[in-house]
DNA sequence: GGTAAAATCGAAAACGTTTTCGATGAAAAA
DNA sequence: TTTTTCATCGAAAACGTTTTCGATTTTACC
């Protein structure tokens, strides 16, 4: 009960491998008989090429590696979603390693791919990523790579990107357009580039609207979690009880916001609104639904499978390629928590 | 800029590939003075074995399929990340292809990590799935082969699971112990065995209390989603006004649910008591915080992954191999919707 | 019939690794 | 010195495919 080999074939029909081969890619210097013969044996024998042959041959796997900080999270499982459809559409399949938003696994798991021999590499940057070595690795070797969402500016790959600072100037605007007078801001971590640009976006909308910037109206996230969202809630208006507006640097530590004014009963909007980011399922189907930053996901994972793609052909035919950066709109969607 | 080949060790170091070989994997019969100049200069020219070659001569790629419905959904992404997790402590990596649902593209899915050689296949069945050829196959061709959550009762692979008739039975007598008299049930899809085995775990649990079954508060689910949840609680409460109780085939849907009553303005607990299943994360977080059945996802995806392994072993070692059936233990969240 | 052109085929190398088994030389035992 | 043992090494096959290029056969043409 082996498995078949262009090898059987061949000599069932007392004929070369390599006629067998040529017959089963169509090739045109095989006789319309032979070619018949052979694909009618290969089908009743349930030929398929060993893939191992195959990719040691041809030296690609048809396989990409995707890296991310988080599989269980609404809008990384999206943009997972986007690539592998892709990626299938286009005969890749999709390798898939999450960092735990730690760099040290980031690291391993780079060289993992590399080690792998994938046919590219997309990747979306975990929090503490602030060395790019590994980054600068993959260049080097010249595998193709694209990152998305999560991105360090300073390596010179193809990328697909949200207007960070827009969206989040977009959003604070929408608050102020509502009336907020005192805004807060819940940030994300230090290093990440989507949190550092939400901030400047924060500061840019207070700036153009002669709202004064208060540092001390800023909350740092470590963890981005719903806990988070609930504790800073509570220390902003112990500190600051004339607070009136907060954005978010995400919905999920939005919704934390929002159930620490439900315990203590503040009002939302009439005493403080808020506004979060991303669009996750849950903003729509809790009380009060949660206006937030729409972000397209799942486009977000099919453009970044098809730069890497164009990558992967150019490489192919010895062409060069330019990396590509591309930003996709977002757009604000209003609920009841800014009305 | 080529890859570092043993070829390439082998002539600089004036040895042959067989030693340069063996020098790295640490034979015994390499004199200790050429294993350490072999490793040195392997170190300094970055040598990593071609994966490929690897691949085709041991026959294994160290790589596993996962075939799951959808990706974005809280439990099956909680799954992955377990399985994801374990497989890369032992070294594998894992391919993640979508079913959406669909039968037709889940054979299509076999059919690809099949050919691709995978080590092994891990599946959770979609809710189209009632033919059962493809798996099958995957069982002839002897391919280390575990199911998990939805699965096929006439395959005879290992399996994780939850007791998913003691788990619907222990909701639906959490309502009746709640003091829910007439109780109805928004099931899954027909095909799935977990919706099945829900739907006979809610009928036992109404005969143990004398409550009759009534076929017409059973309801149907086709795509298991919010919009359901709502259409269905709409139906439900205008057919019969004095159900007080309802258990849902999972929070999703029972959020969904609870989104009409809310809009209605009908009291949860105290008019309709609601419990879901899976223990969404949303579920903790929505207005009444919704009660349900704990899953242990990621536990689940650790357990599916090492019953793979097993029977990745013991195939390499040429030992025949048991399936295993394992089945986790879930636990009933008491939160508001039946306080 | 002879030659040129076209159609059809296959030998062989290559991809890079792993592993078996025999060869070689040196050290130990006789 | 001869024989035996042990340590160290390498030739070569194998995994299954793809592709180049030359060889052979058939057809076409004069």
């Amino acid at each position: 009960m082996k498995e078949t080999t262009l090898k059987q074939i061949a000599e069932t029909l007392g004929i070369s491998i390599t006629t067998v081969s040529k017959a089963l890619k169509n090739y045109s210097d095989v006789s319309p008989k032979t070619k018949q013969a052979v694909l009618d044996l290969a089908h009743s024998l349930q030929y398929t090429p060993n893939s191992f042959a195959v990719n040691l041959r041809t030296k690609e796997s048809k396989t990409i590696g995707l890296i991310i900080p988080e599989v269980v999270h609404h809008f990384f499982s999206s943009v997972i979603n986007g690539i592998i459809a892709e990626a299938e559409q286009h005969g890749y399949l999709v390798i898939i390693l999450q960092s735990n938003e730690s760099l040290e696994l980031e690291k391993k798991q780079v060289a993992l791919l590399l080690n792998k021999r994938v046919d590219g590499i997309i990747i979306s940057l975990s929090n503490e990523s602030n060395h790019d070595a590994h980054l600068k690795e993959i260049l080097q070797r010249e595998i193709p790579f694209v990152q998305f969402d999560k991105i360090s500016k300073l390596i010179p790959s193809s990328k697909v990107l949200i207007n960070d600072q827009k969206a989040a100037f977009e959003a604070v605007e929408h608050l102020i357009l509502k009336g907020c007078k005192k805004i807060a801001h819940i940030r994300g971590p230090v290093n990440p580039q989507n949190a550092i640009d939400r901030f400047i976006g924060y500061k840019k909308a207070l700036e153009q609207y002669n709202i004064p910037f208060d540092s001390r109206l800023v909350y740092t996230c470590k963890n981005v979690t719903f806990e988070e969202g609930k504790m800073f809630a509570k220390e902003m208006v112990s500190q600051h009880p004339d607070v009136d507006g907060v954005f978010v640097i995400t919905d999920l530590v939005a919704v934390g916001v929002l159930a620490y004014f439900n315990e203590v009963q503040i009002q939302v909007p009439q005493q403080i609104k808020v506004i979060g980011f991303s669009n996750w399922f849950m903003s729509q189907v809790i009380t009060p639904k949660l206006s937030t930053v729409d972000q397209p996901s799942y486009e977000m994972g099919v453009t970044a499978f098809n730069l890497l793609l164009q990558e992967i052909q150019s490489k192919k035919d010895s062409q060069s390629f330019e990396p590509q950066v591309i930003e996709l709109n977002t757009k604000i969607i209003e609920r009841e928590s800014t009305l």
